[in-house]
DNA sequence: TGACAAATTGTTATATTATAACCTACTATG
DNA sequence: CATAGTAGGTTATAATATAACAATTTGTCA
């Protein structure tokens, strides 16, 4: 099976490829990385599930930001139209993207028990859903694919101990 | 073209069929479809768009209901759980479903502009979740499916006034 | 350089969405 | 009618998000 967010990996590896990656996106684009920006991308990558904007606003008050709600939302409304960032709207939180390059809509899978979120891309969604709005005469703007149920990682785990309680 | 929410119809006999479906669907399955559920149900219904919990809140209080937040949620929470309404997490507001006795994950496109939510069918989304949840070993509880654009009814509308001003 | 325009962030206040906790009233059943 | 379970009422507050305006920084170009 391929690598996934569900199975072990060198998360710092990620956070900071991550980072790199942005900072030479948002040069070739000719938008600004600022450090409130990067902070807030830093933070989400850094969690090793979806995060919220209050708990990200903590870290960055955390780490000497001045900063108060509109300063998260803006920062996660830059990212997530950078396509550095998706939004799970399902949960209210936010997910680092893997691949902003090639700006795209997010389809996820989310484990109810680890929490994690796996993006996926496959175009078998994205061209299902092309057929069904052809069909409709529907031009697409955007969309939302959010699947929630267990990973294979939680499914193999052994029972919870309250089963020996 | 199929008949779909986009085009015009007998709203009125949407509202009362789902409500008379929902009643013998409730004694069925030996639940109760209270004043309050069937009230909330009907206001989903006669809404020509998918509304939110505080919109339906004011609509039972202007009915005498003497009503406060959980109250409408605690219904809300029923009706999606028997699968007789909908709730589109992009926007936060609920739609009626078309077909609630064979209770399943709605499927919607949403138009930006008439703000109108079409529930799909579609074969093809379905399998093509599945297949790709299947790929990665993950067992689906739910999932959330949202497009948002444009309605045909709304592409072929004349361009606003805005432009001849 | 200096001055202005545009973009970004700070700040305060508030809107919107949702739930916790506890109490009361209703409903079905024996 | 006693009572257990379900539903709704009530108050308070949590969690999420934005409006509006001021201050600051950045880029540009005369």
């Amino acid at each position: 099976m391929q690598a996934t967010v569900f199975s072990p990996h060198d998360h710092t590896h990620c956070v900071s490829s991550a980072i790199s990656n942005a900072q030479n996106l948002c040069v070739e684009r000719g938008v600004r990385l600022t450090p409130v920006r990067q902070r807030v991308l830093e933070l989400v990558w850094r969690s090793h599930q979806p995060i919220g904007a209050y708990e990200l606003l903590a870290g960055l008050v955390k780490e000497g930001f001045n900063s108060a709600p509109p300063t998260v939302y803006r920062a996660l409304e830059f990212l997530c139209t950078q396509g550095l960032l998706h939004k799970l709207e399902g949960i209210n939180a936010y997910v680092g993207c893997c691949n902003p390059d090639t700006p795209h809509q997010g389809h996820f899978l989310l484990c109810k028990d680890c929490h994690q979120a796996q993006e996926l891309d496959s175009q078998y969604i994205s061209l299902a859903i092309k057929l069904s709005a052809d069909q409709h005469g529907f031009e697409i703007k955007r969309h939302t694919i959010e699947i929630v149920g267990i990973c294979q990682a939680c499914l193999d785990k052994p029972k919870k101990l309250e089963s020996k309680l």
